[in-house]
RNA sequence: GGAUGGGUUCCCGAGUGGCCAAAGGGAGCAGACUGUAAAUCUGCCGUCACAGACUUCGGUGGUUCGAAUCCACCCCCAUCCA
Protein backbone atom coordinates (compact mmCIF):
# COMPACT_ATOMS: atom_id res chain seq x y z
CA UNK A 1 0.00 0.00 0.00
CA UNK A 2 1.47 3.37 -1.07
CA UNK A 3 0.02 6.61 0.34
CA UNK A 4 0.32 10.50 -0.24
CA UNK A 5 -1.88 12.73 1.51
CA UNK A 6 -4.29 12.62 -0.98
CA UNK A 7 -4.60 9.37 -2.45
CA UNK A 8 -3.99 5.55 -1.60
CA UNK A 9 -2.85 3.18 -4.12
CA UNK A 10 -4.26 -0.29 -2.43
CA UNK A 11 -3.21 -2.71 -5.11
CA UNK A 12 -2.72 -3.03 -8.35
CA UNK A 13 -4.32 -5.69 -10.47
CA UNK A 14 -2.11 -9.07 -10.71
CA UNK A 15 -3.72 -9.89 -13.78
CA UNK A 16 -4.12 -6.59 -15.53
CA UNK A 17 -2.12 -4.23 -14.12
CA UNK A 18 -5.30 -1.94 -13.17
CA UNK A 19 -5.05 0.17 -9.73
CA UNK A 20 -7.55 0.15 -7.23
CA UNK A 21 -6.68 2.88 -4.16
CA UNK A 22 -8.82 5.66 -2.48
CA UNK A 23 -8.96 9.20 -3.08
CA UNK A 24 -8.91 10.99 0.19
CA UNK A 25 -10.76 14.61 -0.02
CA UNK A 26 -12.02 17.25 3.00
CA UNK A 27 -15.74 15.53 2.23
CA UNK A 28 -15.18 12.01 2.11
CA UNK A 29 -12.69 9.09 0.82
CA UNK A 30 -13.53 8.05 -2.52
CA UNK A 31 -13.08 4.12 -3.67
CA UNK A 32 -10.91 4.02 -7.15
CA UNK A 33 -11.43 3.26 -9.76
CA UNK A 34 -14.22 5.94 -9.94
CA UNK A 35 -16.86 7.20 -11.99
CA UNK A 36 -18.03 10.74 -11.11
CA UNK A 37 -21.82 12.13 -12.44
CA UNK A 38 -21.59 15.94 -14.16
CA UNK A 39 -23.30 18.31 -12.39
CA UNK A 40 -22.45 21.55 -14.72
CA UNK A 41 -24.45 23.51 -13.00
CA UNK A 42 -24.45 22.48 -9.21
CA UNK A 43 -26.91 19.91 -10.38
CA UNK A 44 -26.91 16.82 -11.81
CA UNK A 45 -29.32 17.34 -14.41
CA UNK A 46 -32.70 15.71 -13.40
CA UNK A 47 -31.49 14.46 -10.41
CA UNK A 48 -31.86 15.26 -6.59
CA UNK A 49 -28.27 14.61 -4.28
CA UNK A 50 -30.48 12.52 -2.13
CA UNK A 51 -31.06 10.44 -5.30
CA UNK A 52 -27.14 10.18 -6.70
CA UNK A 53 -26.44 9.33 -2.94
CA UNK A 54 -29.27 6.61 -3.44
CA UNK A 55 -27.75 4.98 -6.79
CA UNK A 56 -24.26 5.23 -5.16
CA UNK A 57 -22.31 8.58 -6.52
CA UNK A 58 -19.23 8.95 -4.35
CA UNK A 59 -18.02 12.09 -6.32
CA UNK A 60 -19.51 14.80 -8.18
CA UNK A 61 -18.31 17.41 -10.79
CA UNK A 62 -19.32 20.97 -11.24
CA UNK A 63 -18.06 23.47 -13.34
CA UNK A 64 -15.65 26.48 -12.85
CA UNK A 65 -17.11 28.71 -15.93
CA UNK A 66 -21.12 28.01 -15.63
CA UNK A 67 -20.85 28.76 -11.73
CA UNK A 68 -19.18 31.92 -12.20
CA UNK A 69 -21.74 32.79 -14.85
CA UNK A 70 -24.78 31.52 -12.70
CA UNK A 71 -25.66 32.24 -10.04
CA UNK A 72 -21.88 33.24 -9.34
CA UNK A 73 -18.91 32.54 -6.62
CA UNK A 74 -20.09 35.23 -4.18
CA UNK A 75 -23.40 33.90 -4.03
CA UNK A 76 -22.35 30.14 -3.71
CA UNK A 77 -19.73 31.29 -0.88
CA UNK A 78 -22.31 33.22 0.97
CA UNK A 79 -24.63 29.79 1.04
CA UNK A 80 -21.97 28.43 3.03
CA UNK A 81 -20.03 26.84 0.09
CA UNK A 82 -21.07 24.54 -2.88
CA UNK A 83 -21.83 21.44 -1.26
CA UNK A 84 -24.69 23.78 1.23
CA UNK A 85 -25.57 25.34 -1.69
CA UNK A 86 -26.51 22.19 -3.48
CA UNK A 87 -27.36 19.92 -0.68
CA UNK A 88 -24.50 17.44 -1.45
CA UNK A 89 -22.53 16.55 1.38
CA UNK A 90 -19.79 14.36 -0.47
CA UNK A 91 -17.25 15.35 -2.00
CA UNK A 92 -17.04 17.73 -5.49
CA UNK A 93 -14.72 18.22 -8.09
CA UNK A 94 -14.70 21.21 -10.15
CA UNK A 95 -13.73 21.50 -13.45
CA UNK A 96 -11.84 24.60 -14.14
CA UNK A 97 -13.21 26.21 -17.25
CA UNK A 98 -10.55 24.40 -19.55
CA UNK A 99 -13.42 22.83 -21.34
CA UNK A 100 -15.17 25.71 -22.13
CA UNK A 101 -12.07 26.96 -23.67
CA UNK A 102 -12.68 24.34 -26.02
CA UNK A 103 -16.44 23.99 -26.30
CA UNK A 104 -16.80 27.76 -26.49
CA UNK A 105 -14.22 28.31 -29.17
CA UNK A 106 -16.46 30.18 -31.03
CA UNK A 107 -17.02 32.67 -28.24
CA UNK A 108 -13.56 32.99 -26.55
CA UNK A 109 -9.85 34.38 -27.31
CA UNK A 110 -6.77 33.20 -25.44
CA UNK A 111 -4.33 35.33 -24.52
CA UNK A 112 -1.05 34.96 -22.33
CA UNK A 113 -2.60 35.87 -19.14
CA UNK A 114 -5.98 33.91 -20.02
CA UNK A 115 -9.10 33.87 -22.00
CA UNK A 116 -11.87 35.83 -22.87
CA UNK A 117 -14.90 34.70 -23.27
CA UNK A 118 -18.67 35.97 -24.34
CA UNK A 119 -20.76 34.29 -22.52
CA UNK A 120 -23.07 32.11 -23.66
CA UNK A 121 -25.93 33.42 -21.87
CA UNK A 122 -26.38 37.13 -22.40
CA UNK A 123 -23.10 37.80 -24.38
CA UNK A 124 -21.61 40.22 -21.81
CA UNK A 125 -17.63 40.09 -21.37
CA UNK A 126 -16.10 37.96 -18.75
CA UNK A 127 -11.96 37.30 -18.02
CA UNK A 128 -10.80 33.91 -16.59
CA UNK A 129 -7.16 33.29 -16.12
CA UNK A 130 -5.16 31.08 -14.52
CA UNK A 131 -5.61 32.61 -11.23
CA UNK A 132 -9.05 33.88 -11.36
CA UNK A 133 -10.18 29.91 -12.16
CA UNK A 134 -8.28 29.53 -9.10
CA UNK A 135 -9.84 31.99 -6.69
CA UNK A 136 -13.36 30.91 -7.85
CA UNK A 137 -12.77 27.44 -7.24
CA UNK A 138 -11.70 28.16 -3.54
CA UNK A 139 -14.92 30.17 -3.40
CA UNK A 140 -17.10 27.36 -4.73
CA UNK A 141 -15.26 25.10 -1.98
CA UNK A 142 -14.69 22.12 -3.96
CA UNK A 143 -12.74 19.15 -2.83
CA UNK A 144 -10.60 18.64 -6.10
CA UNK A 145 -9.68 21.86 -8.53
CA UNK A 146 -8.62 21.73 -11.73
CA UNK A 147 -5.91 23.71 -13.12
CA UNK A 148 -6.90 25.74 -15.67
CA UNK A 149 -6.11 24.62 -18.54
CA UNK A 150 -5.95 24.89 -22.92
CA UNK A 151 -7.82 22.24 -24.23
CA UNK A 152 -6.81 21.89 -27.82
CA UNK A 153 -9.13 20.38 -30.66
CA UNK A 154 -9.00 17.42 -32.90
CA UNK A 155 -7.38 17.41 -35.34
CA UNK A 156 -4.66 19.79 -34.34
CA UNK A 157 -1.46 20.36 -35.77
CA UNK A 158 1.61 19.27 -33.84
CA UNK A 159 2.82 23.41 -33.58
CA UNK A 160 -0.59 24.34 -32.11
CA UNK A 161 -0.98 21.09 -29.94
CA UNK A 162 2.60 22.24 -28.50
CA UNK A 163 1.16 25.91 -28.24
CA UNK A 164 -1.41 24.57 -26.30
CA UNK A 165 0.25 22.34 -24.09
CA UNK A 166 2.77 24.79 -23.26
CA UNK A 167 0.78 27.78 -22.41
CA UNK A 168 -0.78 24.71 -20.07
CA UNK A 169 2.09 24.03 -18.60
CA UNK A 170 2.88 27.87 -18.03
CA UNK A 171 -0.96 28.23 -16.29
CA UNK A 172 -0.49 25.00 -14.26
CA UNK A 173 2.24 26.52 -12.55
CA UNK A 174 0.76 29.91 -12.38
CA UNK A 175 -2.71 27.99 -10.79
CA UNK A 176 -0.12 26.00 -8.45
CA UNK A 177 1.26 29.74 -6.77
CA UNK A 178 -2.43 30.83 -6.68
CA UNK A 179 -4.01 28.18 -5.05
CA UNK A 180 -3.92 28.46 -1.26
CA UNK A 181 -6.79 26.30 0.22
CA UNK A 182 -4.74 23.25 2.26
CA UNK A 183 -8.18 21.54 2.02
CA UNK A 184 -8.48 21.56 -1.78
CA UNK A 185 -6.80 19.37 -3.82
CA UNK A 186 -5.42 20.73 -7.32
CA UNK A 187 -4.86 18.54 -10.15
CA UNK A 188 -2.67 19.24 -13.40
CA UNK A 189 -4.47 18.78 -16.63
CA UNK A 190 -2.23 16.68 -18.88
CA UNK A 191 -2.65 17.94 -22.57
CA UNK A 192 -0.70 17.26 -26.38
CA UNK A 193 -2.93 15.95 -28.00
CA UNK A 194 -3.06 13.18 -29.82
CA UNK A 195 1.36 13.24 -29.99
CA UNK A 196 2.81 10.97 -28.01
CA UNK A 197 6.01 12.66 -27.85
CA UNK A 198 4.07 16.16 -26.10
CA UNK A 199 2.02 14.07 -23.86
CA UNK A 200 4.68 12.54 -22.58
CA UNK A 201 6.19 16.01 -22.69
CA UNK A 202 3.71 17.14 -20.39
CA UNK A 203 3.29 14.49 -18.32
CA UNK A 204 6.69 15.20 -17.06
CA UNK A 205 6.38 18.81 -16.84
CA UNK A 206 3.34 18.49 -14.72
CA UNK A 207 5.23 15.30 -12.61
CA UNK A 208 7.89 18.30 -12.01
CA UNK A 209 5.30 20.62 -10.28
CA UNK A 210 3.80 17.69 -8.00
CA UNK A 211 0.70 18.08 -7.94
CA UNK A 212 -1.25 15.73 -5.78
CA UNK A 213 -3.79 14.11 -8.79
CA UNK A 214 -3.12 14.45 -12.35
CA UNK A 215 -5.75 15.27 -15.28
CA UNK A 216 -5.63 13.69 -18.81
CA UNK A 217 -7.34 16.37 -20.66
CA UNK A 218 -7.96 16.95 -24.24
CA UNK A 219 -9.08 13.46 -25.10
CA UNK A 220 -12.58 12.17 -26.13
CA UNK A 221 -12.74 15.26 -28.58
CA UNK A 222 -13.31 12.97 -31.42
CA UNK A 223 -10.36 11.40 -31.86
CA UNK A 224 -10.59 7.40 -32.74
CA UNK A 225 -10.38 5.47 -29.50
CA UNK A 226 -7.58 3.50 -30.39
CA UNK A 227 -5.74 6.94 -30.65
CA UNK A 228 -6.72 7.70 -27.30
CA UNK A 229 -5.59 4.53 -25.76
CA UNK A 230 -2.24 4.82 -27.69
CA UNK A 231 -1.90 8.31 -25.70
CA UNK A 232 -2.67 6.78 -22.95
CA UNK A 233 -0.20 3.49 -23.06
CA UNK A 234 2.52 6.42 -23.75
CA UNK A 235 1.95 8.50 -20.66
CA UNK A 236 1.50 5.37 -18.25
CA UNK A 237 4.73 4.70 -17.35
CA UNK A 238 5.78 8.64 -16.72
CA UNK A 239 2.72 9.03 -14.10
CA UNK A 240 3.68 8.79 -10.57
CA UNK A 241 2.01 5.57 -9.17
CA UNK A 242 1.25 7.31 -5.94
CA UNK A 243 -0.99 10.16 -7.53
CA UNK A 244 -4.75 9.54 -8.82
CA UNK A 245 -5.29 9.98 -12.85
CA UNK A 246 -8.38 11.26 -13.95
CA UNK A 247 -9.44 11.00 -17.56
CA UNK A 248 -11.26 13.10 -18.38
CA UNK A 249 -14.72 13.48 -20.28
CA UNK A 250 -14.29 9.77 -20.89
CA UNK A 251 -17.76 7.81 -20.07
CA UNK A 252 -18.90 4.87 -22.15
CA UNK A 253 -18.49 1.76 -20.73
CA UNK A 254 -15.76 0.18 -22.79
CA UNK A 255 -13.59 3.41 -22.86
CA UNK A 256 -14.00 2.75 -18.83
CA UNK A 257 -12.43 -0.42 -19.03
CA UNK A 258 -9.79 0.40 -21.80
CA UNK A 259 -8.91 3.44 -19.19
CA UNK A 260 -8.59 1.41 -16.25
CA UNK A 261 -6.81 -1.61 -18.05
CA UNK A 262 -4.42 1.46 -18.75
CA UNK A 263 -4.00 2.70 -15.24
CA UNK A 264 -6.77 5.07 -15.10
CA UNK A 265 -8.51 6.11 -11.06
CA UNK A 266 -11.03 8.18 -12.04
CA UNK A 267 -13.15 9.56 -15.15
CA UNK A 268 -16.14 11.71 -15.82
CA UNK A 269 -18.81 11.88 -18.60
CA UNK A 270 -21.79 13.96 -19.37
CA UNK A 271 -22.55 11.50 -21.95
CA UNK A 272 -24.92 9.08 -20.08
CA UNK A 273 -26.92 12.05 -18.07
CA UNK A 274 -27.19 13.60 -21.41
CA UNK A 275 -28.19 10.53 -23.74
CA UNK A 276 -30.88 10.13 -20.99
CA UNK A 277 -32.56 12.75 -21.94
CA UNK A 278 -32.27 12.09 -25.79
CA UNK A 279 -33.68 8.70 -25.17
CA UNK A 280 -31.25 6.04 -25.03
CA UNK A 281 -30.37 3.64 -22.46
CA UNK A 282 -27.07 2.45 -21.30
CA UNK A 283 -26.85 -1.19 -21.13
CA UNK A 284 -24.48 -4.14 -21.02
CA UNK A 285 -25.09 -5.60 -24.56
CA UNK A 286 -24.94 -1.76 -26.11
CA UNK A 287 -27.46 1.36 -26.44
CA UNK A 288 -30.48 0.91 -25.95
CA UNK A 289 -32.93 3.58 -28.30
CA UNK A 290 -35.66 3.21 -26.21
CA UNK A 291 -36.76 6.38 -28.26
CA UNK A 292 -37.28 3.64 -31.00
CA UNK A 293 -40.54 2.23 -32.20
CA UNK A 294 -39.37 -1.73 -31.23
CA UNK A 295 -39.70 -1.09 -27.58
CA UNK A 296 -43.47 1.09 -27.49
CA UNK A 297 -44.69 -2.83 -26.39
CA UNK A 298 -41.83 -4.15 -24.50
CA UNK A 299 -42.90 -4.80 -21.31
CA UNK A 300 -39.31 -5.44 -19.61
CA UNK A 301 -37.48 -2.99 -17.93
CA UNK A 302 -34.44 -1.87 -19.21
CA UNK A 303 -32.51 -4.26 -18.34
CA UNK A 304 -32.69 -7.18 -16.61
CA UNK A 305 -31.10 -7.35 -13.61
CA UNK A 306 -30.40 -4.04 -12.99
CA UNK A 307 -31.09 -2.58 -9.41
CA UNK A 308 -31.84 0.96 -10.23
CA UNK A 309 -35.05 2.12 -9.54
CA UNK A 310 -36.26 2.61 -13.27
CA UNK A 311 -35.62 -0.75 -14.20
CA UNK A 312 -37.32 -2.13 -10.37
CA UNK A 313 -40.67 -0.87 -11.04
CA UNK A 314 -41.14 0.41 -15.08
CA UNK A 315 -40.72 -1.36 -18.54
CA UNK A 316 -39.00 -0.20 -21.64
CA UNK A 317 -42.62 0.50 -23.38
CA UNK A 318 -43.83 2.88 -20.10
CA UNK A 319 -40.02 4.75 -20.25
CA UNK A 320 -40.59 5.00 -24.44
CA UNK A 321 -44.30 6.29 -23.81
CA UNK A 322 -42.56 9.20 -21.33
CA UNK A 323 -40.20 10.30 -23.88
CA UNK A 324 -42.44 10.27 -26.64
CA UNK A 325 -44.77 12.24 -24.94
CA UNK A 326 -42.06 14.99 -23.50
CA UNK A 327 -42.48 13.57 -20.04
CA UNK A 328 -39.57 14.75 -17.93
CA UNK A 329 -40.09 11.78 -15.49
CA UNK A 330 -38.98 9.58 -18.85
CA UNK A 331 -35.40 11.08 -19.12
CA UNK A 332 -35.40 11.48 -15.17
CA UNK A 333 -35.94 7.54 -15.42
CA UNK A 334 -33.11 6.90 -18.28
CA UNK A 335 -30.89 9.55 -16.03
CA UNK A 336 -31.12 7.25 -13.36
CA UNK A 337 -30.33 3.81 -14.65
CA UNK A 338 -27.38 5.22 -16.99
CA UNK A 339 -25.56 6.57 -13.34
CA UNK A 340 -26.58 3.27 -12.01
CA UNK A 341 -25.09 1.78 -14.73
CA UNK A 342 -21.96 3.05 -15.02
CA UNK A 343 -21.38 3.27 -11.07
CA UNK A 344 -22.57 0.16 -11.11
CA UNK A 345 -19.69 -1.20 -13.53
CA UNK A 346 -17.23 0.71 -11.49
CA UNK A 347 -18.17 -1.36 -8.65
CA UNK A 348 -17.67 -4.80 -10.65
CA UNK A 349 -14.43 -3.17 -11.49
CA UNK A 350 -12.80 -2.54 -8.05
CA UNK A 351 -13.95 -5.71 -7.41
CA UNK A 352 -12.13 -7.50 -9.82
CA UNK A 353 -9.10 -5.91 -9.54
CA UNK A 354 -9.31 -6.74 -6.07
CA UNK A 355 -9.51 -10.18 -6.99
CA UNK A 356 -6.61 -9.93 -9.55
CA UNK A 357 -9.07 -11.11 -12.38
CA UNK A 358 -9.74 -7.66 -14.42
CA UNK A 359 -8.91 -9.56 -17.34
CA UNK A 360 -11.40 -11.82 -17.00
CA UNK A 361 -13.94 -9.30 -16.05
CA UNK A 362 -13.51 -7.80 -19.39
CA UNK A 363 -13.18 -10.70 -21.72
CA UNK A 364 -16.42 -11.45 -19.90
CA UNK A 365 -17.67 -8.19 -20.29
CA UNK A 366 -16.73 -7.77 -24.38
CA UNK A 367 -18.28 -10.75 -24.63
CA UNK A 368 -21.69 -9.00 -24.22
CA UNK A 369 -21.07 -5.79 -25.42
CA UNK A 370 -22.31 -4.73 -28.72
CA UNK A 371 -19.72 -2.59 -30.00
CA UNK A 372 -21.43 -1.51 -32.85
CA UNK A 373 -24.35 -0.51 -30.51
CA UNK A 374 -21.81 1.59 -28.36
CA UNK A 375 -20.64 4.97 -29.71
CA UNK A 376 -18.34 4.65 -32.57
CA UNK A 377 -16.11 8.19 -32.58
CA UNK A 378 -14.17 7.22 -35.87
CA UNK A 379 -11.38 4.26 -35.94
CA UNK A 380 -13.13 1.22 -34.01
CA UNK A 381 -10.80 -1.41 -33.58
C1' G B 1 -86.01 25.41 -46.26
C1' G B 2 -82.61 29.99 -46.69
C1' A B 3 -77.71 32.64 -45.97
C1' U B 4 -72.59 32.57 -45.36
C1' G B 5 -67.90 30.20 -44.77
C1' G B 6 -65.48 25.70 -45.70
C1' G B 7 -63.76 20.60 -47.63
C1' U B 8 -55.59 20.28 -49.50
C1' U B 9 -50.88 14.80 -48.75
C1' C B 10 -51.57 10.78 -41.15
C1' C B 11 -53.41 15.63 -38.33
C1' C B 12 -53.54 21.10 -38.32
C1' G B 13 -52.79 24.44 -42.08
C1' A B 14 -50.70 27.73 -46.44
C1' G B 15 -51.58 27.80 -51.49
C1' U B 16 -56.55 30.89 -55.64
C1' G B 17 -54.22 29.23 -63.69
C1' G B 18 -47.99 27.18 -65.07
C1' C B 19 -41.93 28.21 -60.89
C1' C B 20 -46.92 22.49 -56.95
C1' A B 21 -45.74 16.22 -54.98
C1' A B 22 -47.89 21.12 -53.04
C1' A B 23 -45.09 26.39 -47.60
C1' G B 24 -45.09 25.92 -42.30
C1' G B 25 -46.19 23.28 -37.86
C1' G B 26 -47.46 18.65 -35.45
C1' A B 27 -47.29 13.48 -35.35
C1' G B 28 -44.35 9.43 -37.11
C1' C B 29 -39.54 7.08 -38.42
C1' A B 30 -34.30 7.14 -38.07
C1' G B 31 -29.38 9.22 -36.85
C1' A B 32 -25.95 12.02 -33.71
C1' C B 33 -24.43 12.88 -28.65
C1' U B 34 -17.67 11.25 -24.30
C1' G B 35 -13.98 17.52 -18.54
C1' U B 36 -22.88 19.88 -20.75
C1' A B 37 -24.43 26.89 -24.89
C1' A B 38 -27.95 19.98 -25.26
C1' A B 39 -35.28 17.55 -21.97
C1' U B 40 -30.64 19.39 -27.81
C1' C B 41 -29.35 18.93 -32.90
C1' U B 42 -29.74 16.52 -37.88
C1' G B 43 -32.10 13.70 -41.75
C1' C B 44 -36.48 11.29 -43.92
C1' C B 45 -41.61 11.87 -44.20
C1' G B 46 -47.39 10.24 -51.76
C1' U B 47 -45.73 5.74 -54.78
C1' C B 48 -42.19 3.47 -57.89
C1' A B 49 -38.31 0.13 -62.04
C1' C B 50 -36.40 7.11 -58.20
C1' A B 51 -31.03 12.73 -62.34
C1' G B 52 -37.16 10.15 -64.39
C1' A B 53 -42.14 8.43 -64.20
C1' C B 54 -46.82 7.84 -62.04
C1' U B 55 -50.98 9.00 -58.65
C1' U B 56 -53.01 13.05 -55.27
C1' C B 57 -55.76 18.60 -53.19
C1' G B 58 -64.64 16.11 -51.40
C1' G B 59 -67.19 13.80 -56.26
C1' U B 60 -68.44 14.08 -61.44
C1' G B 61 -68.27 16.72 -65.82
C1' G B 62 -66.36 21.03 -68.33
C1' U B 63 -63.11 25.56 -69.86
C1' U B 64 -57.75 25.85 -71.04
C1' C B 65 -51.69 24.31 -74.34
C1' G B 66 -51.85 23.71 -68.85
C1' A B 67 -56.32 23.33 -63.00
C1' A B 68 -55.55 22.18 -55.93
C1' U B 69 -56.49 26.99 -58.12
C1' C B 70 -61.79 29.02 -63.22
C1' C B 71 -67.19 27.12 -64.46
C1' A B 72 -71.60 23.71 -63.65
C1' C B 73 -74.02 20.22 -60.89
C1' C B 74 -73.76 16.97 -56.77
C1' C B 75 -72.08 15.22 -51.71
C1' C B 76 -70.48 16.46 -46.92
C1' C B 77 -69.06 20.00 -42.61
C1' A B 78 -69.53 24.61 -39.58
C1' U B 79 -72.12 28.94 -38.10
C1' C B 80 -76.37 31.96 -38.51
C1' C B 81 -81.63 32.77 -40.01
C1' A B 82 -86.49 30.44 -40.38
Amino acid sequence: MQNTASFTLLKTCAQSGARLGVLHTAHGDVPTPIYMPVGTQACVKAMTPHELRDIGTHILLSNTYHLHLRPGEDIVARAGGLHRFMGWDGPILTDSGGFQVFSLAGLRKITEDGVSFQSHIDGSRLFMSPESSMAIQEALGADVAMAFDVCAPYPCDDAAARDAMERTHRWALRCREAHTRPDQLLFGIVQGSVYEDLRVDSVKALRDMDFPGYGIGGLSVGEPKDVMYRMLDHIRPHLPETKPRYLMGVGTADCLLEGVLRGIDMFDCVLATRIARNGTALTDEGRLVLRNAPYADDFTPIEAGCDCYACRHHTRAYIRHLIKAGEITGARLITIHNLRYLLRLMEQVREAILHDRFLDFMRDFYGRYNMAASFNRGGEA
